[in-house]
DNA sequence: TATTGTTATACTCTATAACTATA
DNA sequence: TATAGTTATAGAGTATAACAATA
């Protein structure tokens, strides 16, 4: 089998793997890119987050909504230009971000389990190298386009 | 970064673009499964082959029918029980099977890229052993549950 | 007039379950 | 009665484009 094959059958099964372990947290892999973008990038207006999501802008509207009646992100009107909705982490969407990443390190400890810590290491520099080449935006998962 | 998130992030962009590659051959990856699926394995009837595929049978119909109607896979009546349907590939599937496998080895070679022969070689004697701990099957692809 | 965020519409894709033919 | 394949239906999710507010 070629490396591209199983890079996406193992890829494939890793998100579907990792939608099951935040389900616990009631949150979709979208839902879970856009805490993460808010949390890295405060304060942007949501066309931009939307972009860097690779999304249209009308459906990150659903998204943030989910989230805002929920407490997590807030929207903030910038009062230089009304139209900009800016977005924010909430205190309680603070504490979420911890326990996501909890789910996520227990997530890529169960996908590796077959490596030991060396081997973890060779394979993130390749997967790093290869990700680069391809011309990936770090932190920002392709599958946050659909569903 | 960890491995997981960079396996989950490479692992759907390359499906990603694998299906834009076979979508010249007027493909979708489910097709392409199920091409690879009935050469690997001819003869089966449609619930087995369902079934490995990890998709309801109901929805394999409309994926056989696309494929017989242009003559690359054809319907087979068993004498001995009517009602199953033993599947096959036709002469211009076993040519368009080919393609397939160039096509993939293109695929292979530009998300490899920054890669050298040997590095290659560690990355999937890497991914094959996570794919074997992880339960998976191999050849058989868990995006071809969806699109 | 242009842009941000929102809403409405129309479309695709899917699983579930009814249906038929064979056993 | 049970099973293979098929068809029908109904639901979820999406992008496109129209809309309202603001600039």
């Amino acid at each position: 089998m070629t490396a591209a094959f199983l890079l996406s059958q193992l890829g494939v099964h890793a998100a579907a793997a990792f939608g099951e372990r935040i389900a616990a947290l009631d949150l979709t892999p979208p839902q879970t890119g856009l805490i993460r973008l808010v949390a890295a990038e405060p304060g942007l207006p949501q066309q931009a987050i939307a972009a860097r999501l690779g999304m249209p802008a009308s459906r990150l509207v659903a998204l943030v909504d989910g989230l805002d009646e929920r407490g997590i992100v807030e929207r903030r009107r910038n009062p230089e230009d009304r139209r900009l909705h800016a977005l924010h982490l909430t205190e309680a969407g603070g504490e979420l971000l911890a326990r996501i990443a909890a789910v996520g390190r227990e997530h890529d400890e169960a996908i590796t389990a077959a490596l030991d810590p060396g081997e973890r290491k060779v394979l993130r520099d390749l997967l790093e190298r290869i990700a680069e080449q391809q011309g990936l935006t770090p932190g920002v998962h392709p599958g946050y386009r659909r569903l």
